[in-house]
DNA sequence: CCAAGTACCTTGTATAACAAAGTACCTTTT
DNA sequence: AAAAGGTACTTTGTTATACAAGGTACTTGG
């Protein structure tokens, strides 16, 4: 057990919630998903995202149509379904709850400057 | 995938932040921590807690003493090390980061009444 | 035609939580 | 004191996810 390791777990988990909020703000595809989470310093490799937006696509929570590029392979651009906006609703509630939970378990001393 | 599953997943790898933060607050046992969990919403079964807690000992982020008690079996009562204080306020930077990430990441559009 | 780059996919491994069953100890009851 | 019940702790098998690493396929440029 390392820290590493833990904070790893700890990200483990949000990462379906993450990047089904970001296809609901518009059709993406997968390189401009892993920058947004690059730069939410959410690290994820492709070998992880492309299994995880199957998943997503087999649930039925999003979509995706091929589109062509000028500079290279066709891309899966994905949007998000109405069932996937109300999974999304509820993993919301759950987020903020298990927030709100750990808020009141780990009692913070130190008051934010 | 189903809600109930990504909830769990959710859940997994803040168990370990959030009994280690039971543990720093004061000496406990295994059914009192189980109850504070219950109370803060965060369900676990025993048979989680119990290798959670010999992995967090293992890895010297807390210790136990064995304490008789009136109405049966000895129980193990856990402190947090130094070690485990340390390691607990990193968890605490890392989630943080974390709540501050998916923040970032899901716009809120509604504005809490 | 071949090299390089981009996009997507697959396989094997590690970790953690859970369900369910089991062991051991202590108290109470008969 | 033997049986029954409760509490505390433990173990085993299953499932799910992320990662590392490697692979396939398409496109462009030399």
């Amino acid at each position: 057990m390392n820290l590493e390791n833990t904070q790893v777990q700890m990200r483990k988990g949000i990462l379906e919630f993450c990047i089904l909020g970001i296809i609901a703000r518009g059709e993406i595809y997968s390189s401009d998903i892993l920058e947004e989470l690059t730069s939410a310093k959410i690290m994820v490799v492709d070998g992880t995202l492309y299994p995880l937006l199957t998943r997503l696509k087999n649930a039925g929570l999003v979509e995706y149509r091929w589109v062509e590029s000028d500079s290279g392979p066709p891309r899966k651009y994905f949007t998000i379904t109405e069932t996937g906006k109300t999974f999304l609703e509820q993993l919301q509630l759950t987020w903020d709850e298990l927030v709100s939970s750990t808020q009141q378990i780990i009692q913070k001393s130190k008051l934010t400057a």
